[in-house]
DNA sequence: TTGACATTACCGTCCAGACGGTACAGTACT
DNA sequence: AGTACTGTACCGTCTGGACGGTAATGTCAA
């Protein structure tokens, strides 16, 4: 039910990173598609399946119930983000304010090439706001560790908020400011924590 | 299908303010419930016509089809901000950076009073992103009244940011910040504009 | 004042269709 | 032989909504 992260039928470890996409994550793209496109409570098995290319059959191979396919949702957004986060704090060598700096960096990559938001998470929580318990919990840690880690927990609760709020307009795909626009913002929280900037890349090439 | 404001079928302009709730506002009311306790998915209307206190052939007499209600619960949540917005506004005369000022104001209040967020929009979109464009609309006028009354344009975009992250926040209600540090990042964002704030109120009465 | 009809605000029932999920036989690749 | 599916058929449940009724109130002419 509200089991997060839970076993998966077998080891990904071993597959390459920038690979072909499993099965697996070709379903759960194809959920975060059908969700975008026609609003979660129009999200069903057989869309999900048709969208992803395989059978019924087959998408309940790999996703048991509906349920696990709503936390594999949750679970990419979280781990994926996680995952970031910590290569970014690593490269701060965890030093003063790295932790709000990471945050800051994850976004603005993030906006500078323009990824999607997987809004697949909006389809977990329509379903059941029981998954928003897990997103909660990583959120509340978050914010701890950005105070815990910053020079002015004050400031570093602001930058979580407008962050926040950035996050909020993507997810419901709010295009109320442009992509520079939004990395002007980012690039604003930064410089509240490294107020010398040399050479701020405008609009940096899309890898 | 996307006609918001429709033509209700009586005027209730006539109806004192704290009067008792039109079967209309129970329906909205319920509805907003339901979608909090068992997400948007589940919001059928048998469920919400239960929970108001009525027949499902009555419901469907006060909003013929779903779609009107998700209409209903949009317009509400739009309007009513926009009704306590304008008031804030005027209350300031209009000047310069009345708008952040007057949003400010508006969601101060909203979290000193501790309102609950009516999470009848996120059923709304969940049925049909498309409710999502009216919202986008008015977003996006609100912030270009923003900047434009503004004596720092960027700043007010800043402000905008961190009220919507708090009010994403709310919507998911990711009690991730208590009351009072919600209050305080507000009274923070207050102070960019006032910065000799000579005694703020903590706890107003509710009038 | 009364009877005839209209409108409002509902109730209770019914139904076609969609959905999640099961079951299972078959198949192609490794 | 096992893994990872395909394809079809099916079941029980839920849902939106259509529909026919009905009680209360209002309107208006005779």
């Amino acid at each position: 039910m509200s089991i997060l992260f839970w076993q998966q039928p077998y080891d990904e470890s071993f597959r390459m990173v920038a690979d072909i996409p499993t099965t697996r994550d070709k379903i759960l793209q194809a959920a975060a598609e059908i969700t975008k496109e026609v609003g979660p409570v129009n999200l069903s098995l057989d869309a999900v399946a048709k969208r992803a290319g395989l059978s019924k059959g087959g998408l309940l191979y790999t996703f048991p119930t509906k349920a696990k396919l709503l936390e594999g949702l949750v679970e990419q957004h979280v781990s994926e983000f996680d995952q970031s986060l910590r290569r970014e704090e690593a490269s701060r060598n965890f030093g003063p304010n790295s932790v709000v700096l990471a945050v800051i960096a994850v976004y603005r990559a993030e906006f500078v090439c323009n990824e999607p938001e997987p809004s697949g998470i909006l389809a977990a929580i329509a379903n059941d706001p029981g998954f928003l318990e897990p997103i909660r919990r990583y959120n509340k840690q978050l914010l701890q560790r950005m105070r815990e880690n910053a020079a002015d927990p004050m400031l570093a609760m602001m930058v979580f908020l407008t962050i926040e709020g950035l996050r909020s307009l993507k997810l419901f795909e709010m295009n109320v400011l442009d992509r520079a626009e939004q990395i002007a913002a980012i690039d604003r929280l930064k410089n509240l924590f490294e107020p010398a900037d040399p050479a701020p890349v405008e609009t940096p090439a899309v890898a």
